[in-house]
Formats: structure tokens, C-alpha cells, sequence
RNA sequence: AGGGCUAUCGCCAAGCGGUAAGGCACAGGACUUUGACUCCUGCAUCCGCUGGUUCGAAUCCAGCUAGCCCUGCCA
């Protein structure tokens, strides 16, 4: 019955998901069993003000998936409701990476903005029920007013202002005729609440800022925990999952909801947000770090925005991937970067070609091979996925080889290149050490070999075994290119924060190896493009600093080993 | 400290009174034209602590402890 074949960790788990829902998606069968909901509906409501990373990642994840997996549907919706804090120039970029991770949106954008007529309405409504009141008290004076987390606070003076002159006073202030900070709305709730949130809380402020989407319209603006609510139930949302920290605000949402006397009410549901051990995200920290030119900008392949991310070559599927292993819950947690890792291998494994690199040359010279000769050798591009087809490599006398395949003097269990060791030449021939040589400094220039004819790769040749086999290109056509091998960006050592607020900076994160050469025809590699680099990891062509005809490769992820150098 | 929430293996995370799933990581081994992949094997006699209820508790009760969040006219 079950799918049995599962390629990959997403389905298995996908059918595991069966057996085993997380506590949003039972609250969901629950309310959808009892009728409370008719049909699921879920929405990502990013503020326009910065740009989504690894965290935001999440709860699309999570909120377009619970759509699809209850043929629901799924809203972006941008939380507008603050001009002072964005820009049309988030928004973009939001739209953009939102699309990038696949979440359906169905094509049509939403704006909190676009229901301040409705929030307009709905305030005058809570003011004719006599749940609202316009507060003159200014900002200081609210403060004193709402006593403190142990001393319950006190009634405005202004609380018990009549229906009439509320209403009058709301429209004057929508009309402009205060100044910004001298009136405010307020929900008229209770001052002795445990819950601060429920302290008469501000609905709406007077704040005479372009608005990025409705301009000069508006100078009065409504504030989250009024807006959030009727966002939702305008939009027929089901359930507003939402983080943690607004776990104290569900009180408010819900008393929004019924106050405005919705008929079928959004519920708020709350999960912990998931964060990655040492890595940085907040927007000031990565501010800095873009100022002061520690990294290239927002999208620096070492950050885990999602910008970042998709440059360094991660994939949308790799990210679901990692929200589908990580889980939901609500206990806070901070997943190992290595589950990342995981998942971006798991993605590219089948999916990729796999080519050949030398990161660190040194010269081999086949002593025995005709000089000027050179054959052609098929090259099958991925020994896992025959759909990738083979390609043909240039083979001769003079190779490159990665400069620790080479060793004068090897410690045990070494089974690559020393005096005496014969190895494989992936896709070729088994070469046999005879000699080497140095400059004045002892370093090896050239490492000489013969090669057994025999031995070509392909030929069914049984004779002997070798140990080890490793990479190579074809000096004289192999290509010049720049990699850049990353390490984390935070000094995992001494944790992400030091006291005064600044971070810790791993000086070794990035390194970048300007005379690393690769096939010929990775020479006209595109911008995106990944490969596997045999032995070396997975590598993906830079958008920023690559050229036509001259690549530049970031290096998504290493490959696992389990080779320890010894003493 | 007033309120809210959370505590299960190094990291995530199932578990919902019947005697500790799974993944990542890690460690062995097999296989190998990537020391990769794949495949085996191992990895919590114990569920923050202390009591209690029960034939039986990680799951129920009580009391503690620790961590996170809340006193924006931010979201």
C-alpha cells in the first residue's frame, strides 16, 4: 500500500508524518472534526522591514505546507501596519524568496494596508459598543499607567469619555487634527489584568508618515494587536500560527475577534521558532557586519538569509527538506548546522554531475605515456544516476592531482600517492609512484608515475586491486578557476555574542583559492549551477562574482569523511 | 518576584496510564572507480528534581528547580 520507494529522507518521512502529527496538525484534525473549520487556511505575514532568513524559512514552510496537506489555502500577507519601518524594497525581495522556497501563494500578494478602511470601521464599531476610547494621556503618562508586571495598573482619566465624544475624537484624529503622539485609541478591557496586553492596550496611533503603499491617506495607523486579528478574519484565515512570544497575546486576538463579533474566528496557534546553532540573524549584528566589510553584503554565502542561502547554493527542496527533520513544537531549539548539511547532500546527490576539480595542483607525469598523445576518456557523470549521461575528458602525459594525494612519507593506512603505490586515476588508468621531485624548500613539484595499459578504466581489467583512487585533470586543457571553501562565519569556540555585544568572527570563514583548475567545460559553467567536485564537495557557480567564461564556485557543502590523518 | 509557556540521548523530536519511535551527529563493520553513497551494528533500564495516586506513570496529582517570553503610541 505505502509507497515503498523512498529515494530520499522527504518521503520517508513524509509517510511517517502519517503515524505521527505535530500539535498544530492535530489541533487542526480536532477543529476540523468538530466543524469548528470548514477547510484549512494559513498565511506568512512578514513585516516589509528586512530580509528573511533560515527562521522565516520555517514558518512558510510550515504554513504552506499545512495548506497543501489539507487542500487548503495559503496567504502571503504583508503586516504593513507601521510606515515608520518599510520598505517597497523588502517587500520585493520577501516576494521573491518566498516564491524561490515554493510556497504557493497563489499568485496574489495581500496587504494589511489594504484593509484600513476595515480597521477604520471596525474601531468606530468597538467605540459605538463602548469597548474603545480615544486617550489623551501622552506616552510617559500611559506608561506610569499601566503599573507594572507585580502592581496592577490604573484607569485613564479619559477611560469613561462618552460614546459620542469618542467618536468624534477618532474621526478628528483620522481627519488630522491632532499632531502626532497627542491622541491614541485604546481598547477598553482592564487596567488590574495579569496580562499586560490586556491594560487598555493602544489600537491605534496617530503617525504622519508616507505609508509605502497607501501614501498620504492615512496619518492614523492601527497597531498590531488590533490589525493582526482582522487581517486574519478578513482573509478567512482558519488558524494564525504565529511564534511563541505572542502566546501572551492570544488573550487580546481573541478578545478582537469576538468583540468585532466575527462569525467563524481565526485561531492563534503558537510554536517555537527554530534557530541554528551559531549562526548570526539578527538585522543590526549583520548590519555591522556589511558595514564594516566582514562580509560582501545580505546575501554573503556564508549568512543564512535566504538570499544567502540560495547563493551559496542551497536548494528550496533542501530547505523543506530540513523544516520536514526538524519538526514543530513548542519547546526552544537551536538544530545543528550538520542537519543542514544533510539535507543539501541528500538533494544534490542523484541531482548533480560529478566532476572533477584539483583544488591544491601539483604536477604527475606519467613517464611511460607518449609524449604529445593524448586520448579521450567517457566519463559516466554520475555513477548513481545514469540519466546524467558520461562526458568525454582529455587524458595525456602531464596530469594534475590534488596536492595531499601525494605523500613523501605516509603515515599508515595512507592509500593514495607515495614511492612505490600504485592508484586509480578515476576514469583511467592504475599510475604507479617511481619518484618525485622538490624545490630548494622540500616542497613537491612533480610527482613522477608510469601507467599499466592494461588497467584502463572500462576495459573489465581484473588483474589487481588498488586501494585508493583518486582525481585529476589533463594539464594542458584543464581550467583555471577561483573556489571559495567556507567555514562557519561564528568562532564556535567562543559562542556567537561576546558581553559588549559584539560577535565573535571565525577569521578562517572564508578562503578563497584563486588557482584551483577544473574540466574544460565547466569553463562555461552558468550562474547557479551545481556540481558535485569528486571527493571535494559540492560547489555551485556565484551569480555575483562569476564571469562570462570565468566561473567562480562557492562551495554549498563538503563531502563527508572518514579518513583521519594520522601522526 | 504578577502572568504565560517549556523541560524526553550531544542536537532535533515522537510519546496522550501498559512498561522509551525516528532523524541528525557519533562509533564500529561490509561494500566501493569519490576514505563519498549504500548496507549492517551500536548509541536514554531511563524521561528536570522530590514526593504521591495506581497492579502499573515520561504520561495523572502536589511541591520544587531551570530556561524562554511579557511593563513599544514595534511586529
Amino acid at each position: 500500500m505505502e509507497n515503498e520507494n523512498s529515494l530520499n529522507g522527504v518521503s520517508a518521512e513524509a509517510s511517517k508524518e502519517e503515524a505521527s502529527r505535530n500539535f498544530i496538525e492535530q489541533i487542526i484534525d480536532k477543529d476540523l472534526e468538530e466543524g469548528k473549520y470548514l477547510s484549512v487556511a494559513t498565511r506568512f505575514p512578514p513585516e516589509p522591514n528586512g530580509y528573511l532568513h533560515i527562521g522565516h524559512a520555517k514558518s512558510i514552510v510550515l504554513n504552506s505546507g499545512l495548506a497543501k496537506k489539507y487542500g487548503g489555502k495559503f496567504n502571503l500577507r504583508f503586516d504593513d501596519t507601521n510606515p515608520t519601518k518599510e520598505k517597497t524594497e523588502f517587500v520585493e525581495s520577501i516576494i521573491e524568496d518566498v516564491k524561490w522556497l515554493g510556497a504557493d501563494f497563489g499568485d496574489k500578494v495581500l496587504f494589511a494596508s489594504d484593509y484600513f478602511d476595515k480597521m477604520y470601521e471596525a474601531a468606530v464599531f468597538l467605540i459605538k459598543k463602548g469597548k474603545a476610547f480615544v486617550c489623551d494621556l501622552t506616552a510617559d503618562e500611559i506608561k506610569e499607567y499601566r503599573g507594572t508586571l507585580t502592581e496592577p495598573g490604573k484607569n485613564s482619566p479619559y477611560r469613561d469619555r462618552s460614546v459620542e465624544e469618542n467618536l468624534k475624537l477618532f474621526e478628528e484624529m483620522k481627519d488630522g487634527k491632532y499632531g502626532d503622539g497627542e491622541k491614541v485609541l485604546r481598547a477598553k478591557i482592564d487596567m488590574a489584568s495579569p496580562n499586560m496586553n490586556m491594560r487598555d492596550p493602544v489600537i491605534y496611533r496617530i503617525a504622519r508618515m508616507t505609508h509605502h503603499n497607501t501614501g498620504d491617506k492615512w496619518c492614523i495607523y492601527p497597531m498590531y494587536d488590533f490589525a493582526h486579528p482582522i487581517e486574519d478574519a478578513i482573509e478567512g484565515i482558519s488558524h494564525s500560527i504565529c511564534t511563541l512570544e505572542f502566546e501572551d497575546h492570544r488573550p487580546l486576538y481573541d478578545w478582537v475577534v469576538r468583540e468585532l463579533e466575527y462569525e467563524r474566528p481565526p485561531r492563534q496557534i503558537e510554536f517555537a521558532k527554530m534557530y541554528l546553532t551559531n549562526v548570526i540573524t539578527g538585522k543590526r549584528y549583520i548590519k555591522r557586519l556589511v558595514e564594516n566589510g566582514t562580509v560582501d553584503g545580505w546575501d554573503d554565502p556564508r549568512l543564512v538569509s535566504i538570499a544567502a542561502l540560495r547563493r551559496r547554493g542551497f536548494t528550496p527542496e533542501s530547505i523543506r527538506m530540513f523544516m520536514e527533520l526538524s519538526g514543530v513544537s513548542k519547546a526552544n531549539s537551536s538544530c545543528d548546522y550538520s542537519m543542514l548539511e544533510y539535507c543539501i547532500r541528500e538533494d544534490l546527490k542523484l541531482k548533480k554531475k560529478r566532476v572533477m576539480a584539483i583544488l591544491d595542483p601539483v604536477r604527475l607525469v606519467i613517464d611511460n605515456y607518449p609524449e604529445g598523445q593524448v586520448e579521450e576518456l567517457d566519463a559516466p557523470n554520475n555513477l548513481e544516476n545514469e540519466e546524467l549521461g558520461s562526458r568525454k575528458l582529455p587524458f595525456g602525459r602531464e596530469l594534475l592531482i590534488e596536492r595531499d594525494d601525494f605523500m613523501i612519507d605516509p603515515p599508515k593506512k595512507y592509500f593514495r600517492l607515495f614511492p612505490g603505490n600504485e592508484v586509480r586515476l578515476m576514469f583511467a588508468y592504475f599510475v604507479k609512484c617511481v619518484s618525485y621531485e622538490t624545490d630548494e624548500t622540500g616542497k613537491v613539484t612533480v610527482v613522477h608515475c608510469t601507467y599499466d595499459p592494461e588497467t584502463k578504466s572500462g576495459s573489465g581489467f581484473e588483474g589487481r586491486k588498488v586501494k585508493g583512487t583518486i582525481h585529476w585533470l589533463y594539464a594542458p586543457t584543464a581550467v583555471k578557476a577561483t573556489v571559495k571553501l567556507f567555514e562557519n562565519l561564528v568562532d564556535e569556540e567562543k559562542g556567537v555574542y561576546n558581553e559588549d555585544g559584539t560577535v565573535n568572527i571565525n577569521p578562517n570563514s572564508r578562503t578563497i583559492i584563486d588557482d584551483a583548475y577544473v574540466e574544460p567545460a565547466l569553463k562555461d559553467a552558468q550562474p547557479f549551477e551545481s556540481f558535485q567536485f569528486l571527493r571535494n564537495g559540492y560547489f555551485n557557480v556565484d551569480y555575483k562574482d562569476s564571469k562570462p567564461g570565468v566561473p567562480v564556485f562557492n562551495r554549498t557543502a563538503s563531502l563527508k569523511s572518514s579518513y583521519k590523518p594520522q601522526q
